[in-house]
RNA sequence: CGGGGCGUGGCGCAGCCUGGUAGCGCGCUUGUUUUGGGUACAAGAGGCCCCCGGUUCGAGUCCGGGCGCCCCGACCA
């Protein structure tokens, strides 16, 4: 993408509603536009981080055999009714009526309605287990919307349900997904430690909460240092051997973590002393598995293997991708702007013209700006083509967080030399054009 | 939902107390200049001063009522 063609509004100063770092970032960087409170509009340079995420959440759900759904956001009430939640939610449900005064809502989540698709399409125990997952824009009405986009009132969600015909069918479900879950945070280029978790509205007695660790988190959080060394997500378990799967689940929950709210002083104290770590986490992820609570009150049975009717133990899997666009940016920033991870940055590289209009430095930057947007990268370089002085485009590109900029000044350009410099670690270096795209692309 | 605050060009703010032609910085446009970390100079464009009503010869400013947004707390993926 040329930046002069592009919709990336950036700003230089902090603009007076946004609070913390993330929120103030990805104001400056032209990413989000605040539509209305906790409501958002994702401009170019946000929707493509959303998507990138998502892009991860998918893969890693389609790997551990979830399916991809896409439900509706506006549900009926009466289906809340069967499970009676249409009374127990509270305000935070943003109820609706249509033309016909029907009672609709805008989904805050998705038990009902997956409980209701399985009940009315699956017969037999035999077409058991079965997970299903849809990526989802949600609303929840807070009381108040803070933080942008990591306490929004409308956000965007994978939401993930399993279905199995037993206790311990579920259970293995439930690991499957705490593995999955590693991963895909691991892939993100985030770390993040499973806590032992209050179950909260959904109910149930086996619950997991995910947090990235940022000093603007909304939980306290107390965790063993052992998970800094170990390998979150390893690819040495497989989903096929079961025996992985506990393994895995045992070396996750056999480390102390909490957050305050679960916090255990006693178990606590049995960690040593060097290895107690505390800080604030920003939870991007919950796992619950709830038993049957909603294939009984929705009367979702399936036939046994013995022709009695049985209810399917369920769990539901969430991960918040609008929020963890900024709890990644509250991870990994500094003074300048955004530190994007590889996987996620909107893009991967910036091309920085330092003097446009200059016949060498154009040809060297349109040079560069085809291989990698049209060859090797697909549409993965942005080019600052604009015809700016250098010290903004510097800090510009330092701002949007790319994780590598290709700085191409008349110096060097005369001899094909550039300069490439990689932004999390600041290093930078002078490189043949051949040299730099090799490195961008490794 | 309790407490506090703010709505004035795209962004950040002053002006309001004490009513009298709407200002500053940044950004934007044009020209010159500069050319490796937000250059300097000059000339411009851009504002229903959140909305409605009232007081007044006259309201951004005073009064009443709405609406929106932010912060602290309680709450929360």
């Amino acid at each position: 993408m040329r930046l002069t063609r592009s919709l990336i509004p950036t700003l230089k100063e902090n603009p007076a509603e946004a609070q913390i770092v993330s929120h103030r970032l990805m104001l400056r960087a032209g990413m989000i536009r605040q539509q209305s409170a906790g409501i958002y509009a994702w401009l170019p340079l946000g929707q493509r981080v959303l998507s990138r995420i998502a892009a991860i959440v998918r893969d890693e759900q389609n790997r551990a055999g979830v399916q991809e759904i896409l439900m509706p956001t506006i549900q009926s009430a009466d289906l809340w009714r069967e499970s009676g939640r249409y009374d127990a939610y509270g305000p935070e449900m943003l109820r609706i009526r249509d033309r016909h005064d029907r009672e609709m809502l805008y989904g805050p989540t998705n038990e009902e309605m997956v409980t209701a698709l399985m009940r009315d399409n699956v017969q037999s125990y035999r077409d058991l287990p079965q997970m299903l997952y849809h990526v989802q824009w949600k609303f929840r009405d807070e009381v108040r919307p803070r933080f942008g986009v990591l306490r929004g009132r409308e956000f965007l969600m994978k939401d993930g349900y399993s279905f199995d015909q037993d206790q311990a069918g579920a259970v293995a479900s439930y690991r499957r997904m705490m593995l999955a879950y590693m991963r895909t945070f691991r892939r993100l280029g985030v770390r993040a430690i499973p806590m032992r978790a209050d179950t909260g509205p959904i109910g149930g007695d086996l619950s997991h909460e995910f947090h990235i660790l940022a000093p603007t988190g909304e939980s306290g959080v107390f965790y063993d240092s052992a998970f800094e060394a170990i390998d979150l997500g390893s690819d040495s378990y497989s989903y096929e051997r079961p025996e992985d799967l506990d393994a895995f689940f045992a070396q996750m929950t056999g480390l102390y973590a909490a957050t305050d709210e679960k916090h255990d002083p006693a178990a606590w104290g049995q960690v040593a002393e060097a290895d107690r770590r505390e800080g604030r986490g920003i939870e991007v992820g919950q796992i619950f598995y709830f038993g049957t609570k909603y294939s009984e009150t929705m009367g979702f049975t399936v036939v046994g293997p013995d022709g009695a009717k049985i209810h399917p133990e369920m769990g539901s899997y969430g991960i918040g991708v609008s929020r963890l666009a900024g709890a990644i940016i509250e991870a990994s920033h500094d003074q300048a702007g955004i530190i994007w991870p590889d996987n996620v940055a909107p893009f991967r590289a910036a091309i920085l013209n330092l003097r446009q209009g200059d016949a060498v430095t154009d040809g060297l930057c349109e040079q560069i700006y085809a291989r990698l947007s049209e060859q090797d990268l697909g549409d993965q370089a942005l080019y600052d083509d604009r015809p700016a002085r250098a010290g903004e485009k510097f800090a510009d590109a330092d701002l949007l967080g790319h994780p590598w900029q290709i700085i191409v000044g008349p110096r060097g350009a005369a001899n094909n030399q550039v300069e490439l410099k990689r932004r999390e670690t600041g290093e930078r270096s002078e490189l043949s054009l051949e040299d730099a795209l090799v490195r961008v692309l490794s």
